[in-house]
DNA sequence: GTCCGGATAC
DNA sequence: GTATCAGGAC
């Protein structure tokens, strides 16, 4: 790409982001561990209702020694209605995991972050960028849309292979922080225009039916659990209550509080199941 | 490639 | 009802 092509595309996103840049509260502390509570909860989760859950969150539990010595069941409780709770106990062992190898102290490189539960190659990146402005490249779904608006017009089944020489080339190395708010606010903008470009990506793709699905009993149990400990069928009855129906079939309820006690959202004791 | 939540906009 | 969502684990 041309110099001019380069200075013109940065010109038109933080223009953008000059007049119509969004503020969030966790855009205004470099806390390591503040950012990446704020990653985890927006990991496929709209900027909106993070914005009530962050602060909450932060204040009962402000550091990764408070998160890693609290029972999963005040995360989880702290979580209800954020979605995604495996998210949740991720979060909680990636504390511990930080706490037993790092002696508290989130690592700062790639590899070391990546290595804990829940961070991937976004939100690795994420974190060390808008904690410490370093120039990683990385991509996501605002981003995303960003650069097949701008360099793929017309064209289906773009990978981001194909995009993130692009994403390289244009990063302004002098602010990354800034210009990857620049970049995710001109995203979600240019949704609002056009039809979302990222259905043009090669990774698009349509999401199950929540209605019915094992994911909405599942969000039942934990949301029934988060508040009480239960026994096997008084749990299947509550369950079946939370989803305003008589009741559930048996064999699947079963088969799904098995998965969840083999994730550790849930464990035995005794006749009674609980989060730990 | 599939599973994992659940609120919101349309 | 459909689409979307600062992705990650398996």
């Amino acid at each position: 790409m041309r110099r001019d092509e380069i200075r013109h595309f940065r010109e038109t996103v933080l223009g953008h982001f000059d007049k119509h840049g969004r503020s969030f509260l966790w855009r205004l502390t470099t806390d390591p561990y503040e950012i990446l509570v704020s990653e985890v909860m927006l990991q496929q989760t709209q900027t909106d209702r993070v914005a009530a859950y962050f602060p909450r969150f932060i204040a009962r539990f402000p550091d990764i020694a408070t998160l890693a010595a609290a029972p999963l069941r005040e995360v989880l409780a702290l979580w209800q209605g954020l979605g995604y709770n495996r998210r949740a106990l991720f979060l909680k062992k990636c504390a511990e995991a930080t706490v037993a190898r790092h002696d508290g102290i989130l690592p700062d490189t790639i590899e070391a972050l990546t290595a804990l539960p829940g961070i991937g190659p976004y939100t690795a990146r994420a974190v060390l960028t808008f904690a410490f402005n370093q120039p990683h490249i990385f991509i996501e779904t605002n981003i995303r849309a960003v650069y097949l608006h701008h360099f793929f017009s017309g064209q289906e089944k773009v990978s981001d292979r194909e995009l993130m020489p692009l994403i390289d080339a244009t990063l302004d190395r002098d602010d990354p922080r800034r210009w990857y708010y620049a970049l995710m606010d001109y995203g979600v903008h240019l949704k609002k225009l056009h039809p979302n470009p990222s259905r043009r990506s090669a990774h698009h793709a349509k999401q199950s039916r929540f209605e019915g699905s094992d994911r909405q009993i599942r969000g039942a149990i934990l949301r029934t659990l988060a508040k009480t400990t239960l026994t096997g069928k008084r749990l299947s009855a509550a369950a079946a209550l939370d989803l305003g129906k008589e009741t559930l079939d048996d064999a699947r309820f079963t088969k799904i509080l098995n998965e969840l006690c083999a994730e550790g959202l849930v464990v035995k004791k005794g006749r009674s199941y609980l989060i730990p």
